[in-house]
DNA sequence: AGCCGTTTTATAACGTGTTCTAGTTTTTCT
DNA sequence: AGAAAAACTAGAACACGTTATAAAACGGCT
């Protein structure tokens, strides 16, 4: 009677797997909830494992590290491909840049959720080899920064022997210095978006034809002018003043 | 007799200031020598206590966290400023690559050494709001790299309406991310320099004038070639397989 | 010399990530 | 149904950064 036939189940993982999968996902769900409720207070791996309802070593089982459940965080909250792969504008630089903005509005729309999550990423010192993000996700990362970069060159606005792997691990160090900045508190949340894109337009620019330079020139300015101070025109220090 | 006259010691901090300072110079010693030996391995407070000859709460007292005593033994280590000042190439961006490449040497000079150090600094959460780098340093890098980018503006290099700040801060990101990617490991100690130095050019072409840009674009094909791998001309990904 | 305030010391303690033990479930296989 | 394998559980344990506590040392002062 309960002999449920398997019928269609040939590659369903059986009720093991299933119940393990079910475990996963209450930690990652636990630690999701315990980020949003209190940022990266109580985030221990002990509140995790309570709230999960499992014992604290299953975490350890099914992920290995504190590390690898806030990845799993990471990872679960974002479906960056799918509306990546929406974007259409006129051409490939402008695309590059809606990407980078796609990229950045989740940090900014909940920095309170983000900012501890990449705290966590970066605490935590990478024992194993795993840059700051899964070696599945980045591989895909790169390629689609790749796509858009070959594209920019097949259109005629970036140099025609652009070295794009090196310039895309460029853009990649950019982009991991501003997270940094902004994940230890020394970058506003309002600065993110054009402090990142500011260094993207540099750089593209650095390697780009005269007409993507023509293309890139106004959003340097654009997003410099994002930087600055509000007020007056002298653009001087408003943050810093070097006592001492 | 021994009335040891204070004819010129008019700031001399007295004996107990002095003994303070024996014993701090004393802890970061031990530091130090805890990194060559051993890498960061048995770099714990207790170790550097128990190798300074102090009490655990010794450092505490005298720098406050463990973090802050590895910031020392970075300070104490280098003399960026000296030989920075000595730099004397033609050109502001000539110049400006001969100072990130002195700045670099320290590291691929001694990378068991700065290795660590790195990643000690990047460990251990800033739970107070000092960045990578101790604020005064920070303060006198940064003028130094202003004065640099604004060189190459007023030598006709650099655009004349460059937004100075933004474009120093870029390329402070930049070497932040590169330098993250080195301490984690992600990053051989060989690509550490054409990796920054292929950065700062693509960077700085983005906002040189024609001339400049004519500087740049040699360096821009040094260094990615650098980057590439030694052999073939296809430039395949060497370290990645994407086994899975 | 003798007091007093500052600082170091020794030591315990807390909370953390992580690992290990042994015991108990739970699924799967025969 | 019963045996075997695999996973989870509870709990202790380790090393770590950090803080707290009380006692001891020490330097500057009158």
């Amino acid at each position: 009677m309960q002999d449920q036939p398997e019928t269609e189940t040939t590659e369903e993982p059986g009720k093991r797997e299933q119940a393990k999968a079910e475990r996963r996902s209450r930690i990652v769900q636990a630690a999701r909830d315990l980020i949003r409720e209190t940022g990266d207070t109580n985030l221990s791996m002990r509140m995790i494992a309570k709230r999960a309802d499992v014992s604290l070593a299953t975490p350890y089982n099914l992920f290995g590290s504190k590390r690898a459940v806030v990845l799993a965080v990471f990872e679960d909250e974002r479906d960056f491909a799918v509306r990546f792969s929406q974007i259409q504008a006129a051409n490939a630089i402008d695309r590059l840049f809606d990407a980078h903005a796609l990229a950045v509005s989740y940090f900014t729309d909940d920095p309170d959720f983000y900012r501890p999550l990449w705290k966590a990423l970066l605490d935590s010192q990478g024992t194993d080899e795993t840059g700051l993000v899964t070696p599945e996700r980045l591989a895909r990362n790169r390629a689609a920064w790749h796509a858009l970069l070959e594209a920019g060159r097949q259109e005629g606005l970036l140099m025609a022997d652009l070295p794009i792997d090196e310039v895309e691990r460029t853009l990649s160090y950019l982009a991991n210095g501003v997270m940094l900045n902004w994940a230890m508190g020394a970058l506003p949340t309002e600065a993110l978006l054009p402090s990142g894109a500011l260094g993207y337009a540099v750089a593209l620019r650095g390697v780009a034809t005269p007409a993507g330079q023509d293309i890139l020139l106004p959003r340097i300015h654009a997003y410099s002018r994002m930087l600055a101070p509000t007020g007056e025109a002298t653009g001087g220090a408003r943050l810093r003043a070097r006592s001492t």
